[in-house]
RNA sequence: GCGCCCGUAGCUCAGCAGGAUAGAGCACCAGAUUCCUAAUCUGGGGGCCAUGGGUUCGAAUCCCGUCGGGCGCACCA
C-alpha cells in the first residue's frame, strides 16, 4: 500500500529541507544532530497551524542564537506556496499560516484515502507480538479479563494502522496445578453426571456450573470405568478434555468481544516438544543457570519454609531483584520455567514482543524481561520486549459496588456484561482512561445517552452525520468538492482538527496507548457538536442550508470526512459506527 | 523491609516521546431555549500539577529524595 503523504508528514518534511538548504547557504553547520525537531500544531490556534521547535533546539549546538537561526528558517519556510505567514515568538518557536487551500486539500485527501486515511508507514513492516488474555482456561471470560483483552486487541490493531505486522496471541497455562484442579473438579461433576451425589463441591476446586456439561458428556463416552479408578488413570484425558472445553468457551467469549486471535500457544505442547529443557541447557552452558538456595523472603514470615536447593536463573544480572527458580523441587517447570522458553519462541518470529498484563503479576515482570533479554542476545538477535499493564476494573451499578460472590463461582462474566450493555459500550468504555489507571464502569453510566457519556457521544456524531446525508438526499442535494472554497473559518478550524489524526495514531502506536484514540475522537466528536450548534441560533451556519445548494454540498463533503475520521478512530478500537440511534 | 504503578480543579480524568497563558466532562454560578437538524445550548468562577532538590534556553512531563494511596514479594498460575 502506498500512502500519500498527509499534510503534518509533508510539512516535516519541508521543515528537514529548510534546513539541509541554510546547510547549503553556510547559515547552519552541516550535520547536527535533527532528533528534536519537531513540526506540530501549536495548542494555541491563534499562534498559526503549525510550529516548530528547530531554531531553539538547534541554535546552541550552532553556536547561534535562536532568533537568528529562527529568522533564517522562517525566511526559507515563507517560500513554500502553502504557507501564507511566518512569525516568531517566545523564545525562538517558528509559527505558520497556512492557506486555505492547504487545508481544503487535506479534506480531499481523506475522501481520497478514504478508510485508509491515518494509516501510517511508521512500522517499517516489522513484526509485532502482541500477547494478550491468556486467561488460565478453568472457566469462562469473567469482567477481570476484559480490559486486558480490549486494550491489548485495540493496541495490536492500532500497530496495524501505524505499518506493523501484528501476530495476536494468546498463551495456553494448560500445564500446571491449575488445570489438574480443573480436571478433578470434572472427575467430580462426571460422577455427579453418573447420579452419585456428591454435594457441595470441595474447597480448592472449581465449583461453578459450566463444569456440568462436561460432566455429562465424559459420563456418556466412559461410563462407570473412572470413577473410582485412581487419579493416574484419567487425570490426563480429562484435563485434555475439559481444557479443550473451557478454550471452546473462552473463544466464545472473545468472539462476543470481537476479539480473535491469530495464534494459541500451548504451555503443555512447549513443555512436549522440550523447549523449557533447552532453554535451561543453554542457559547452563552460559552460566546464566545455577543450582543454588534463595534466601527467605523478607519482610513477611512464611511458616513452611524451607531452604531447598533449586536451578535458578540469574535473572538479577539483568536487573531483577532475585534469582529465580525455573523448577520446582519436583522436577516439574515453574511457571516462569516454562514463560521463559515461551518467550524465546515467540521471538523466533517476530520483531519485538508486547505483552499486556493484569497488575497483580507486575512483580513477574523483571524476571521475564531479563529471560527474553538473555535468550535473545545470546541468540544474536536482541529483540526488545514490553509488558503493558493493566489495572483493575471496579464494577458498579448505580455507583453500588457489584457483589461478587466466590464461593458459589458466581464471578460476573464478560458473556453477562456484553449481553447487557452490548460490545461497544464495553470495547470503549475499557479505553476511556489510561490502561495504568484504576477505572470504575458502572453499568448505569455507561449506557446512558447523553453527552456526559463519551460513547454515546463519539458515536452519536457518525449517526448525526448520517442523518443529515440522508435529509440531504432528500432534498437532493449530495456532498460534493466542487466548490470547498466556499468553507469558511468555522468549517476549516474542523478540517484542521480531523487532519491530526495521523499523527495522533502514530503518537498512539509509539507509545503503545489506544486509549489515545478514544480521547481523539472524543474532542473531535466535541468539536463537531459544537459546530452543529451554531446552527441553532443562526440557521446559515446548518450544514444544510436549502436556498444554498453549492455551500450544503460543500459543507456535507465536509461531514463525511469528519464522519470518515470518526468511522476509522471507531475501526482502530473495534467499536462499530452505527448509522442511527 | 524491597520492588512496581499512581498522586493534575470540589469529583472523574486528559495532557500529544520537555515547549508558549496547564485542558475536558461532572458539580457549582449566570443567562438562553414557543424556532430548529430529538437525546439542550452559551458564558463564568475555580490549580503552588502531592512535596523538596537536580538536569535544561524551557519541566505536570526526565533524574534523586520525602510524604500519601494501590498492587506484588519462595518451587501459584
Amino acid at each position: 500500500m502506498s500512502t500519500p503523504k498527509t499534510l503534518h508528514a509533508a510539512f516535516a518534511g519541508h521543515v528537514a529541507a529548510a534546513l539541509d538548504a541554510l546547510e547549503g547557504a553556510g547559515t547552519l553547520p552541516v550535520g547536527l544532530p535533527r532528533g528534536n525537531v519537531t513540526v506540530e500544531p501549536p495548542r494555541d490556534a491563534s499562534h498559526g497551524d503549525l510550529s516548530t521547535n528547530a531554531a531553539m533546539v538547534l541554535a546552541k549546538p550552532a553556536g547561534t542564537n535562536p532568533r537568528v537561526l529562527a529568522e533564517a528558517l522562517a525566511a526559507e519556510l515563507a517560500k513554500l506556496p502553502a504557507v501564507t505567514g511566518t512569525q516568531i515568538a517566545g523564545p525562538g518557536f517558528i509559527n505558520l499560516r497556512l492557506s486555505p487551500d492547504t487545508w481544503i486539500a487535506e479534506l480531499n485527501a481523506i475522501a481520497a484515502l478514504n478508510d485508509d486515511y491515518g494509516r501510517s508507514t511508521m512500522g517499517g513492516g516489522s513484526t509485532v507480538n502482541v500477547e494478550y488474555v491468556s486467561a488460565n482456561p478453568t472457566g469462562p471470560m469473567h469482567m477481570g479479563h476484559c480490559r486486558g483483552a480490549v486494550v491489548g486487541d485495540a493496541l495490536a490493531s492500532l500497530l496495524e494502522w501505524s505499518g506493523h505486522k501484528v501476530i495476536r496471541e494468546y498463551y495456553v497455562n494448560d500445564a500446571g496445578g491449575q488445570v489438574d484442579v480443573l480436571a478433578r473438579s470434572v472427575h467430580i461433576r462426571y460422577r455427579e453426571a453418573l447420579g452419585e451425589y456428591v454435594g457441595e463441591i470441595p474447597e480448592g476446586l472449581y465449583p461453578g456450573d459450566y463444569l456440568v456439561p462436561i460432566g455429562k458428556e465424559l459420563a456418556g463416552e466412559f461410563g462407570d470405568s473412572y470413577v473410582s479408578a485412581p487419579e493416574s488413570d484419567w487425570l490426563i484425558q480429562f484435563r485434555t478434555r475439559a481444557v479443550a472445553a473451557m478454550m471452546v468457551m473462552i473463544r466464545d467469549d472473545l468472539a462476543l468481544l470481537g476479539i480473535k486471535h491469530d495464534v494459541f500457544s500451548s504451555e503443555a505442547e512447549l513443555q512436549a516438544a522440550g523447549k523449557p529443557a533447552e532453554a535451561e541447557a543453554w542457559l547452563r552452558a552460559q552460566d546464566l543457570v545455577y543450582d543454588g538456595v534463595l534466601e527467605a523472603p523478607k519482610g513477611k514470615t512464611l511458616d513452611d519454609w524451607e531452604p531447598v536447593e533449586l536451578p535458578l536463573f540469574r535473572s538479577t544480572k539483568f536487573g531483577d531483584d532475585q534469582d529465580r527458580p525455573i523448577r520446582k523441587s519436583d522436577g516439574n517447570w515453574t511457571y516462569f520455567g516454562a514463560d521463559l522458553a515461551y518467550h524465546f519462541q515467540k521471538a523466533e518470529t517476530a520483531d519485538a514482543l508486547v505483552d499486556i498484563w493484569g497488575a497483580d503479576h507486575a512483580g513477574t515482570v523483571k524476571r521475564i524481561r531479563a529471560a527474553v533479554a538473555a535468550l535473545t542476545e545470546g541468540a544474536g538477535k536482541e529483540i526488545p520486549f514490553e509488558v503493558k499493564l493493566v489495572q483493575m476494573v471496579q464494577l458498579l451499578r448505580g455507583g453500588e459496588p457489584v457483589k461478587m460472590s466466590k464461593r458459589s463461582g458466581n464471578f460476573v462474566t464478560l458473556a453477562d456484561v456484553v449481553r447487557e450493555v452490548g460490545k461497544d459500550v464495553v470495547r470503549f468504555t475499557m479505553l476511556s482512561r489510561k490502561p495504568e489507571a484504576q477505572m470504575d464502569f458502572d453499568f448505569a453510566k455507561v449506557v446512558e445517552a447523553s453527552k456526559d457519556n463519551p460513547v454515546f457521544y463519539v458515536q452519536y456524531a457518525n449517526a448525526r452525520i448520517a442523518s443529515t446525508m440522508r435529509k440531504a438526499a432528500e432534498a437532493g442535494i449530495a456532498a460534493s468538492d466542487a466548490a470547498l472554497a466556499r468553507l469558511g473559518e468555522e468549517e476549516l478550524a474542523l478540517v484542521k482538527h480531523a487532519a491530526q489524526f495521523p499523527r495522533l495514531v502514530e503518537a498512539a502506536a509509539a507509545s503503545r496507548e489506544p486509549h489515545r484514540v478514544a480521547f481523539f475522537l472524543y474532542e473531535l466528536a466535541g468539536a463537531f457538536h459544537a459546530y452543529w450548534n451554531l446552527g441553532n441560533d443562526q440557521p446559515e451556519k446548518r450544514f444544510i442550508v436549502a436556498q444554498d445548494q453549492e455551500l450544503t454540498s460543500a459543507r456535507l463533503f465536509l461531514a463525511s470526512q469528519i464522519g470518515q475520521i470518526v468511522r476509522n478512530g471507531l475501526a482502530i478500537l473495534g467499536v462499530e459506527a452505527v448509522e442511527e440511534m
